[in-house]
DNA sequence: AAGTGATATAAATTTTATTTATGTATTTTA
DNA sequence: TAAAATACATAAATAAAATTTATATCACTT
């Protein structure tokens, strides 16, 4: 083990200056401190390593071998410590960020255009993945916060943070005209053909625990992978769309869609930022977590 | 400029241990020295470096990245320091000897024969050279002591110290055995066939002054390069030969060959080591001076 | 829920480094 | 050649720092 790596330190600025006082300069201490450094070191490696010469000093043979080692190693820490004051000072770095297709596209979107703009240096790493597999990665590290939408089982050690909020609305087009401005039952649903979402969707399984609760057993006529799609079979009128209303907004305030009415409320759903407390954020990512939760933090 | 090195040895240890009671336990300081240094380090560079896990503590993603240098740095360091003490320990290192054919064959070998039995890691560079320029090599630094022989104009800045007598003689074969035991002039070499070395050795231009210092001029039959050679020529009775009594004593104990006597008193020369007093000697160099010069120290 | 293992914190002590003042050697300059 | 300047070494006093001891806190385990 190395007895005291600081007196490497000034060996170092001694025998790139060539010169004790140059050393005491360039490390803002006084010369005697600088030569007592020296001393130091010599005498814990048993070896002179600098001899006086005209204008200063200059290395011994020991010295230059053991120079040819500390200039490397010096410098690589060096080095190190550069690129962590990068990173803090977000110059650099890369953050990883776990999300859904639906918060990416109606939450997060427009903060990582904000964050890639005034920090054009840093990585934007997004995960897509749906809400259970988003939280194995921010447990095992993989990302450094997640974006997801209730509901969700919340599992100790992460912090959650509700961001907006979203409606899943029922949507239809011109040919369920008869349906517009009417106040329905949900039981309805069951005679309309409906188009959802794939099964393995939290959308969709929701929406299914939601109807099943209050007696509602519906056997979808289409199933799809996306809701954009969803929406454009409901503009075809193929059927009337269950969909979260921003995917349906641009058309129902163009009036080619509405938006049918129950007399149950269908309880509203969030979305959620999540990050782990066991873990720390990365600057970068936690600078981002700020600007996406501002005004909402805790 | 990193402000405390030694405490990126701490993080070192830290890191490598993934635990602070490990680190101190390797450091041989209390647990809470460690946290101070952690914690020091972490305030000037404003970032955390670990955090605690069950078990211990983990680098966070600024930490990983500071330890990737660190680790090298350190590393490298720490190999420096161990070499260093290999040359302190004669495990390695080099000596340089600046020495002419003469001081090697009959001073120098036994002793690096002894040093190199001693010490198989030390590297013995013998640089060949007569002695204005050995001196020369002396002051650039470029050999760590030489052995050279008298006269030689001495200059500042050199250590000589005189290790052994040589005497310059004149010896003849049987055809000229009607000089053996008489005792003769000086004077008497002019009218001899003599065999000398070359002129641009220190050994003939020597003679040569001191023969003229004597009023005694003389024209060499034979020039030869080496001292050997000549002593080949006089058992050969080729003439009468001019060389240090080292290079014909065998032949002079074996009676195949005689010495000349004069009436005058030849000086005596000396072999010398000499080194620089400005630039101080290599370990290894320094334990084969103190051999050579084993009672001989002032 | 209590106990264990590990890190954090705080205050006192000890050690260490630093500075100031001075000495010494060498080199430069008059 | 002498004097002045430059640079490193040394010593003692001071200042700073790291270390330790004692204790608190936190999390995981049983």
């Amino acid at each position: 083990m190395i007895t005291n790596l600081e007196s490497y330190k000034v060996f170092y600025y001694v025998a790139k200056a060539g010169s004790v006082t140059g050393a005491a300069k360039a490390l803002s201490i006084s010369q005697p401190a600088v030569s007592q450094a020296i001393r130091q070191l010599e005498n814990h490696l048993g070896t002179e390593l600098f001899y006086r010469v005209s204008r200063g000093v200059k290395l011994t043979r020991e010295g230059q071998l053991l120079f040819s080692y500390v200039e490397k190693g010096y410098e690589q820490i060096a080095l190190g410590q550069e690129k962590v004051l990068q990173l803090k000072n977000m110059e650099s770095g890369e953050i990883r960020i776990g999300a859904s297709d639906m918060t990416l596209q109606y939450f997060l979107l427009p903060y990582l255009e904000k964050f890639h703009e005034k920090y054009p240096d840093i990585k934007v790493v997004v995960t897509n993945a749906p809400t259970p597999e988003t939280l194995a990665l921010l447990e095992t590290g993989r990302i450094d916060f997640g974006v997801v939408s209730t509901p969700f089982g919340e599992e100790a050690g992460l912090e959650i943070l509700p961001v907006r909020e979203i409606e899943d609305i029922f949507v239809a087009g011109r040919r369920f005209i008869a349906y517009k401005n009417k106040t329905l039952d949900l039981q309805e649903l069951e005679t309309l053909p409906l188009i959802c979402l794939d099964k393995n969707t939290s959308t969709r399984t929701c929406m299914d625990e939601y109807l099943e609760k209050n007696g509602v057993f519906v056997q979808p006529e289409f199933e799809l992978a996306t809701s954009d799609m969803i929406v454009q079979f409901a503009l075809r009128s193929l059927g009337v769309g269950s969909v979260v209303r921003d995917f349906a907004q641009d058309y129902l305030e163009e009036g080619v869609l509405f938006e049918l009415r129950f007399n149950r409320i269908i309880p509203k759903r969030q979305f959620c930022v999540v990050r782990s407390t066991k873990i720390p954020m990365p600057v970068a990512a936690d600078r981002l977590w700020k600007d996406v939760t501002k005004g909402t933090e805790v």
